[in-house]
DNA sequence: GTCTCTCCCATCGTTTATCGACTGGTAATA
DNA sequence: TATTACCAGTCGATAAACGATGGGAGAGAC
């Protein structure tokens, strides 16, 4: 019954987050923005498509990002993602939310 | 369309860690287990008794704790949940992922 | 010319975790 | 007696992540 666990792709709750993150330089399409986040992490981060993309709906559903289809630097049909301003806010709120959390685990933790 | 956000109670994912790290310094009763997070974390980490009783199912499931019944200091009708050594080792393991992919989180973040 | 590889898009169905609302009970205290 | 704090859970809804799958188009090898 689960005694073996598959080591996670990343941590639940914080996907959002990372793609803002990602958007804050520029417009990335989403092959690009799951690329990012493994480079940027040393590999850690690794992203699927099967979440990436689902993630990207809620995004442009929340107003947080745009997309307008274009051409990437290979020369291929590639559908550019860009943060909107309410898409930075949302950043920072998230990221205070995030670091709120990770401090209080810390807390948590360090007793040990 | 999800428009206002509720901070949520905990991060997705990091409560069995939770768990397991309060009871690392000795058994502790459901009821326990939420005191000690919430005031260890400063009022920030909730963890609901829906969310809490699940988590212990599983850990117990999984063998990470076990449980008996006895009195608690309020001289009520308590569970108390203990570590088992598998426990201890899974603690380990959760820790060391977890801290793995906040590094990770870290990374992609401060590059802002 | 066609094969394969990398790049790029996405959905469907399953699993799993969290959570709001709820039920149920006992000791202490006002 | 009533209320409050303590202690145990369940049920159903919601939502996120993921494995599997199914395209398609450019580039280079053969």
């Amino acid at each position: 019954m689960n005694v073996s666990r598959e080591a996670p792709d990343l941590l639940p709750g914080t996907l959002d987050l990372l793609i803002l993150v990602a958007l804050a330089h520029g417009s990335k399409h989403g092959y690009g923005i799951a690329e990012h986040l493994k480079s940027m992490s040393a590999d850690v981060l690794q992203v699927g498509e099967s979440s990436l993309y689902p993630a990207l709906q809620r995004l442009l559903l929340n107003g947080w990002v745009k997309a307008e289809w274009g051409a990437s630097e290979n020369n291929r049909r590639a559908r550019y993602y860009t943060l909107t301003p309410a898409g930075r806010k949302q950043l920072r709120a998230e990221r205070e939310e995030f670091d709120r959390m990770i401090i209080a685990i810390q807390k948590v933790l360090q007793v040990t």
